[in-house]
Formats: structure tokens, C-alpha cells, sequence
DNA sequence: CGAATGATCCGA
DNA sequence: CGGATCATTCGA
């Protein structure tokens, strides 16, 4: 089995709207202490920094949010309800905080087990045995990478957003993508 | 220092 | 719809 080449640096260097649709389709690969794990990537979800209050990023940074300002191309992965682990990958320019949410994904390689173990961002991390240890890193030179895939074309991608949850936002503040038809995408928005 | 809470998931 | 389960954050 033949995976693709690492993205680029200037893939991530962009606004995150862009990067979080751009990812669907692409290989997350993970060559860790278990072995080689690889998915497609299917579902990942924008968060702006400045303005998307729903963003770790949108109060400052912190000791845990400090990737999110850093440069574009490395992981920002984070622990929550006491039981999963969500990865992101960071996107814009540094000192610029925005981040894709790796959501669902569809197994490849060295995951058993049904696409649903990828369904969600705190199973996907799961499966692929991704967790805090793994903030941070590089996307270019670490362990963790993701590759080049043929893109996935424009109507078999499924965008939802929710606007104006500040008074006078003027983006939309929520953006998640998914592969139509995909499986390993999780449950809608609330 | 204590309390609240969360970019989730599962099962009833 | 509620419970699991704990690191992080914020206010006192």
C-alpha cells in the first residue's frame, strides 16, 4: 500500500475555512509505538480563533491552547470530559490562532474493526492511539503526517455552519465539513 | 483553593 | 436525555 506524500507547509498556511475543507479526503497517517495507522479523512470542522466563541483560542491563549497561535502544520490535541482526546490540525500564520477539528475519518491501514471506531474526533484519536503526548508535533517532520489524496470534489462535500452566535459577527462561526455519503462521519450538530 | 465546565460518547 | 470522569480555567 502506497501513501502519498506529506502536505506542504503552505497547505496549512491558509485560513482555516480552507484548510478544514481541503482536509477531506487526505490521509491522516500515524507511524506510533502500535505501527503504521492510516485513515481517510471524511469530516473536520473549522474553529476561528478571534471570533468563534465556541474556539478554545476565542478568550487568549493558554499553556493548553498555545499551539493554536503557533505555526500552521502542527497538532494541537486535547483532553476532554475526562475521557477522549480531539486533534486538530493548526492552519492561518502564526500569531494567528485557527485550527482544524479532525472528526471522522475511514480506516486504511493497521485499524480493526468497523469505520465506526472513526466516527467522531475522540474515537478517531482512539483508533489511531493519538493522544496529549502527540501536541504540538509537526505535521512535517514528526510521526504524524498527513498525505496528498485526490481531492474530493466540490458536490460530494456536505458544509454546514451556524452564524451570528456573537451580536455582529460577521463570519460564520461554526464550519463542518464531511464527505457526502461517507461513513466515519459522526452525529449532526446540536 | 474550590467550583464549574467541556470542540464526546454511550446506553436507556 | 443523563452519566462517566478529570484537566483546565476562572474567580475569590
Amino acid at each position: 500500500m502506497r501513501l502519498g506524500t506529506r502536505l506542504r507547509r503552505s497547505f496549512y498556511a491558509r485560513p482555516t475555512l480552507e484548510v478544514a475543507r481541503d482536509l477531506l479526503g487526505k490521509i491522516l497517517v500515524y507511524e506510533g509505538p502500535a505501527g503504521l495507522r492510516a485513515a481517510r479523512l471524511v469530516e473536520a470542522e473549522a474553529y476561528l480563533g478571534g471570533i468563534d466563541p465556541a474556539s478554545h483560542a476565542f478568550r487568549g491563549p493558554t499553556t493548553r491552547t498555545a499551539p493554536m497561535f503557533g505555526a500552521p502544520g502542527r497538532t494541537y490535541v486535547y483532553f476532554v470530559y475526562g475521557m477522549y482526546f480531539c486533534m486538530n490540525v493548526v492552519s492561518e500564520r502564526a500569531g494567528t490562532a485557527g485550527a482544524a477539528l479532525l472528526r471522522g475519518a475511514e480506516p486504511i491501514l493497521g485499524i480493526d474493526g468497523d469505520p465506526q471506531s472513526l466516527a467522531g474526533p475522540g474515537k478517531l484519536c482512539r483508533a489511531l492511539g493519538i493522544t496529549t503526548a502527540q501536541t504540538n508535533w509537526d505535521l512535517l517532520t514528526s510521526p504524524i503526517s498527513i498525505r496528498a489524496a485526490p481531492p474530493v470534489p466540490e458536490e460530494a462535500v456536505l458544509a454546514t455552519a451556524r452564524i451570528g452566535l456573537r451580536p455582529g459577527a460577521t463570519e460564520h462561526e461554526l464550519w463542518r465539513f464531511s464527505v457526502r455519503g461517507s461513513g466515519g462521519v459522526s452525529r449532526g450538530p446540536r
